[in-house]
RNA sequence: GGGCGCGUAGCUCAGCCGGUUAGAGCGCAUCACUCACAUUGAUGAGGUCGGGGGUUCGAGCCCCUCCGCGCCCA
């Protein structure tokens, strides 16, 4: 009898791994349909994504538990809807975050430096520390309750993946669009590497403009008394490079100046002062200094005049010889100096406070150095072409669409790749030097001899790939490209691919090029961008900061399900959200509020008498409770026909990919019309016992049911449980034949289907409103004035044409309203007003009230003088719009029913007014 | 400089294709621990939808403009 003792509390701390070991033993997430096992339909469309694949150092963050919920929720909704589904996971050796980390731990614990230890040990070590976070971060993972094959799992430096990048590597050289060169790249002094133009940021700070003096060659270079241009500059130690001035042609102050000389300050250089239209005249002194080496738009101008191009920095951005006496001095000292020296030499002009753009490393935050130097570069625009195409033709969607545009603004100016880093951590460039004849050789197979001139004297590049260049094959490479794989050939191109806006152009953008290039298909058919998820105060989270929340620690305070049910459904597509910890909690209580409703249902189930003694008299889908079938009640009718609406709700939204509205409207319907009206009915229901009691509990059950198969996606864990415990009682009930279909878990029980509404629906919906009208204004009555919740009162209503409805549905009223269902009468109208009463109007009823010693006549005058009133502002309001051009234009339902209201209206008012005058 | 987004209740946010009297959670106020749940229930207060103009029978939603905030690209 009691089988099924529950706890009060929903318990996760417990539930939530023994659910996931239960799911991940039973297989449930490998996909249903596989090319590797027998029985194999290739003809079965699957659902696939790739996992955006986390960085193997570090741990868990909130966006980490934002994209693997969200993915989660995808892969369950379509497993459960029958389709193979597929969700492939895997992690990124992440190049410099993991290479940084490990320099760091080695320095604070061994205080070695990765030179130090060399190379081949270094590497070593980074493999034991990515042995570790690989294992922390999968497990934790799967705390958030990832249905993903974990048999399918990779790694982006897996031998498979690395023979991808391999290929993909020589493909591009064979073709032509990888080369090797300096060029003007942003090197990351502290790392010792170049970064790609995507990996700095910009950040605004306070700086200074410093005004100096160039003087022109021939005058006096000490004195600063001769012939000057006046030039301004932000960066004073990059003097040491420049190689020309530049003016504006039109420029009438310096116009006299160009094709002449002027002397690099204490260096004593000579270089040109050339004309440039890029000059803005209006700032700082109208004149620019040009260093080609050390910034990008100088760059340019020197290109354009053939500019000689110097570097005063090294690697360590410290001065070169170029520097001449400034040689071996850091870049911050040296801007000092030499500012000091050219004050004392009479060529400052002056300094004022200018804020900055500088640039930085995304990843140690150092500021970067726009310096020459010799890297590995992708020459993009032959892929970034059809990559273009495949979003423009629509072959690839990307959602929210607002994103498409800033795709194609980005991919419409993109520039050459480069891929080389000076890290050890990583794949390494597959091309080797040739000391005999210089030559490069780059295969597939690595070379014993030099392909041109057959020397065994080679050496391979030391440098390694970007991350990036990994993750753009990631959607087929983690499925066996280049080879033909099963898997491959099934799975490939995959259907969605989800992950948080701000790696559009990282990861997506390169993903599609890549796709396109080396498979001939796109990579996917749907992008779906979620937002970032910002802390209470809407800060973006940074660790630095200690604005971030650790996401594992409310997980263990408010169950995984709540943290999920959160992030998914207080989001919607594309934009960033704010999470807080009362959310959070709020959100426990929902999961909380479905445990306990399932108690119920389940105490139910089990109150049954035993079989044999009342079966049910049948076992038909309830799908018509009014037609031909008089065993159900209104409340039945009712919670049927408000789930039907809901599961064509969430589809709708599902198939819209608004998932944050359909969680909503789960959670509305779960707790308002579940929980706080149908239960509460239904305890009425199963206290009648007999087959009243039979059929209510079915209706629990199959309501329940459903709106745990609609809730999995999100919760799956509380859903997963409570289910179980749900099936279980049924089966040991009369009810068992309810279950006889169900399949062993949640996790693979096949999604609520929607049907198309049914004509009793919209009228039953309607007699239940009623109901809960009359229910709402006795309850609101009685706190108003101040009733006892435990006191039964007496109570008359006149329903007119709803009498009927109404003595069926009056132990229901009594009940939740706190009626003495003795004292209740319900009349189709009434003679006279009963003595004493507040009368109330609800819709189309009549509720009187007597109250007796508590009814102030003057007060209910003016309370119904005041209802009235309210009343005929929206009859006045329809009158005069269904008197104007609405009734002509509008769409007739809209109109029929406004109609409907204004008579609603009338009704109501003339109710008020015959109590107003019965009343005196 | 170019592009995108946001501004709705005290707070955090929904609001679909333009169609009732704009919703939720939290917070607040009053009341209630009786048998699913105090991680609860009942009731209530609270809004000029950033300002102005326009289109429309009808605008939180579409168009123009201004103000404020944020992001991306250069």
């Amino acid at each position: 009898m009691t089988e099924y003792q529950l706890p009060k509390a929903y318990d996760f701390k417990t539930t939530e791994p023994r659910i996931y070991k239960m799911w991940e033993q039973g297989g449930y997430f490998r996909p249903s349909n596989d090319p590797n096992r027998p029985g194999f339909d290739p003809s079965k469309k699957p659902f696939v994504i790739s996992i955006p694949p986390p960085n193997v150092t570090g741990e868990l963050h909130i966006g980490h538990v934002m994209f693997v919920a969200m993915e989660d929720l995808m892969i369950r909704y379509h497993r459960m809807k029958g389709i193979p589904s597929l969700w492939v996971p895997g992690t990124d050796h992440a190049g410099i975050a993991t290479q940084l980390q490990v320099e760091k731990d080695l320095l604070r614990t061994e205080e070695v430096t990765r030179e130090e230890l060399g190379r081949e040990k270094f590497v070593e070590r980074v493999w034991s520390w990515k042995a570790k976070y690989h294992q922390i971060i999968t497990s934790q993972i799967r705390q958030i309750g990832a249905s993903c094959d974990w048999e399918r799992e990779r790694f982006t430096l897996d031998e498979g993946l690395s023979k991808a990048v391999r290929e993909a590597f020589v493909r591009l050289y064979e073709k032509g669009l990888i080369y090797r060169g300096p060029r003007l790249i942003n090197w990351s002094p502290g790392l010792k590497t170049a970064v790609s133009d995507l990996e700095v940021e910009y950040s605004e700070e306070p700086g200074k403009l410093y005004y100096f003096k160039y003087m022109l060659s021939g005058s006096d270079p000490l004195g600063g008394a001769g012939e000057y241009i006046p030039v301004a500059t932000t960066r004073p130690e990059t003097i040491l490079a420049d190689t020309a001035v530049a003016v504006h042609p039109d420029d009438k102050r310096y116009q006299k100046f160009i094709g002449r000389k002027v002397v690099v300050p204490i260096l004593g250089r000579e270089i040109p002062v050339i004309a440039d239209d890029y000059v803005t005249r209006e700032f700082g002194s109208g004149a620019l200094k040009i260093t080609p080496g050390h910034d990008p738009n100088d760059y340019a101008i020197a290109q354009r005049h053939g500019l000689p191009v110097l570097s005063m920095l090294d690697r360590d951005a410290k001065v070169t010889e170029t520097g001449g006496p400034y040689a071996g001095l850091d870049r911050f000292v040296c801007r000092e100096k030499i500012w000091a020296d050219m004050r004392a030499a009479g060529l400052v002009i002056k300094e004022e406070p200018y804020t900055i753009n500088v640039p930085h490393s995304q990843r140690g935050g150092e500021i970067v150095e726009p310096m020459i130097s010799e890297q590995w570069f992708v020459k993009i625009e032959p892929l970034a072409k059809p990559a273009l195409e495949a979003v423009r033709d629509g072959r690839v969607r990307i959602i929210p669409e607002r994103f498409e545009k800033v795709y194609f603004n980005w991919m419409e100016n993109i520039k050459d790749w480069c891929i080389s880093r000076q890290l050890w951590w990583g794949h390494r460039i597959p091309v080797w030097y040739c000391d005999d004849c210089g030559k490069q050789t780059c295969t597939r197979l690595d070379p014993l001899a030099c392909a041109h001139c057959g020397s065994k004297n080679i050496h391979q590049d030391p440098d390694v790939l970007d991350t990036w260049f990994s993750s753009g094959l990631w959607p087929f490479s983690t499925l066996g490209w280049p080879e033909e794989t099963p898997d491959y050939k099934y799975f490939y191109p995959t259907t969605m691919m989800e992950t948080a806006y701000d790696i559009l152009f990282f990861w997506v953008a390169r993903m599609i090029m890549d796709g396109l290039e080396f498979t001939g298909k796109v990579p996917f058919d749907t992008v779906y961008l979620h937002g970032l998820v910002r802390n209470e105060e809407g800060q973006k989270m940074s660790k630095s900061k200690g604005t971030g929340i650790d996401p594992l620690p409310v997980m263990e305070e408010f169950g995984t399900d709540a943290l999920r049910f959160t992030l998914l459904v207080g989001s919607t597509p594309g934009n960033d959200s704010n999470i807080s910890l009362k959310k959070v909690e709020g959100n426990r209580n929902f999961a909380n509020k479905i445990w306990n409703a399932g108690r119920f249902v389940v105490s139910a189930i089990n109150s049954l008498a035993p079989a044999g003694e009342a079966l049910p008299s049948n076992d038909e889908p309830m799908s018509s409770p009014v037609d031909g079938q008089t065993d159900w009640t209104l409340a039945d009718s009712w919670i049927w026909a408000r789930l039907q609406s809901l599961v064509r709700e969430v589809e709708r939204l599902f198939q819209a990919y608004q998932y944050g509205e359909a969680g909503r409207q789960i959670y509305e319907f779960f707790w308002n019309d579940f929980a706080d009206w149908y239960v509460e009915v239904a305890k009425l229901q199963m206290a009648e016992g007999g087959q009243r009691s039979y059929n209510t509990a079915r209706t629990l059950a199959r309501v329940l049911d459903i709106s745990l198969r609609l809730l999995h996606p999100i919760t799956p864990f509380v859903t997963e449980e409570l289910w179980g415990h749900l099936r279980a009682a049924l089966r040991s009930s009369p009810l068992t034949g309810l279950v006889k279909d169900w399949p062993e878990a949640l996790i693979i029980a096949p999604w609520p289907e929607p049907r198309p509404e049914e004509s009793w629906e919209p009228s039953r919906v309607a007699d239940f409103a009623i109901i809960q009208e009359a229910v709402r204004s006795v309850r609101n009555l009685r706190a108003e004035k101040k009733v006892s919740p435990a006191r039964r009162i007496p109570a008359t209503l006149a329903g007119g044409d709803k009498t009927t409805l109404l003595k069926e549905q009056a132990p229901v009223i009594a009940a939740l309203a706190g009626l003495d269902p003795s004292l209740l009468s319900i009349l189709a109208s009434l003679p006279a007003k009963p003595e004493n009463s507040i009368a109330l109007v609800a819709g189309p009823l009549e509720i009187y009230i007597p109250l007796s010693g508590m009814i102030d006549v003057e007060e209910e005058r003016s309370r119904l003088g005041r209802e009235l009133s309210a009343t005929q502002v929206q009859i006045d309001r329809l009158e005069k719009l269904l008197a104007g051009d609405f009734a002509n234009k509008a769409p007739e339902a809209v109109v029929r029913k406004e109609r409907e209201r204004l008579a609603a209206f009338k009704e109501t008012a003339g109710k008020i007014d015959s109590q107003l005058k019965r009343n005196t």
